[in-house]
DNA sequence: TACATATCATTTGCATGCTAATGATACCGA
DNA sequence: TCGGTATCATTAGCATGCAAATGATATGTA
């Protein structure tokens, strides 16, 4: 049950494919047989509406932060900013990324000297990551523009719509 | 100015970064000297939210959807089964997916034999793409699947929660 | 001490997602 | 018809993001 077929009937009598299921079934919503209604707005599902708002944040981002810092390599460093040396598991665990992605953030920030790394001494498992002076100074003047970063991507929604966005989407992480 | 300076007075008079700087400056926000309040939470920037939500949704689709079927692929197919054949270009720009993007999904699901193209002949530019049966099978099986994954990432709200998610997601993007 | 288990890190392979460069085809106005 | 412009598609390069396999090092216990 696919909504062309409802869209051809539209044009007829003007109404959409819910109105339509409405009409011929109000209560189990189906239409001449038992197959459930499997009705599947893709543009309404969160799944791909998260895919397109993280999109459109992504571009802000992109646009706005100086230095060629992406979200997970400004991520990493605030996180170092904050919490000082961490080891690169940590790290990762502390930023949302697996092992294999912290890895690579961790390569390419190291290649610009923001990062530097270290066995350490009393686990020789551990890579023990921190910032250099250079990276430092380069997140603590990246800061304002990741708020305006935030600022932009939020912009259509009135304070309260704000705090109720960001309490929504911390109950699904 | 970096928050586990504040994490250490929090520890001795039991008030958070915020309260500390309301107490030194409410109006302006800043302690000691000029420099502008870059207190930066990353957990609760938005932007870093929907990076982590949409991760969570991601693992969701990969554990519960069937036949290797990713967010862009069904995504794709969807679209694919509401609306026909389609150019590459208008599929992905119905899908959010850009020209590049798009062609790899693409490609994935012709060497799946779930679509299948042909140039169009009135428009040598373009490649026409659509559902072959077994596609069109595969997908009509997965929405069901598909409705199970938007269900479990947003099981943790009310339905007015939803509602709202929804909506102020919607004005994101 | 020796072994099992856990943790940390690396590597490979696959799948998005973007930009930029390139080439082919359509289309439109002079 | 010609030439400029626009659209469609391909390709290359870089950056996430995940799973799985591998190896090195710690740790706890028999």
């Amino acid at each position: 049950m696919i909504p062309i077929g409802f869209a051809i009937i539209n044009f007829d009598i003007g109404l959409g494919p819910a109105e339509i299921l409405e009409i011929f079934c109000p209560e189990r919503h189906f239409i001449l047989n038992d197959e459930p209604d499997l009705e599947y707005q893709l543009d309404d599902q969160v799944g791909y509406i998260l895919r397109r708002v993280y999109q459109r944040h992504t571009g802000i981002f992109a646009k706005l932060m100086p230095q060629d810092l992406t979200p997970t390599r400004f991520a990493a460093m605030v996180k170092l900013l904050e919490l000082g040396t961490l080891s690169q598991n940590e790290l990762g665990r502390q930023t949302s990324m697996d092992i294999a992605t912290i890895k690579g953030v961790v390569d390419r920030l190291k290649a610009r000297n923001f990062v530097k790394s270290q066995r350490d001494p009393k686990d020789g498992r551990r890579q023990m990551i921190s910032l250099t002076s250079e990276g430092r100074s380069v997140v603590e003047n990246a800061l304002p523009f990741a708020k305006n970063v935030t600022e932009k991507t939020i912009a259509n929604l009135s304070p309260e719509e704000r705090n109720q966005l960001v309490e929504l989407l911390k109950k699904l992480c």
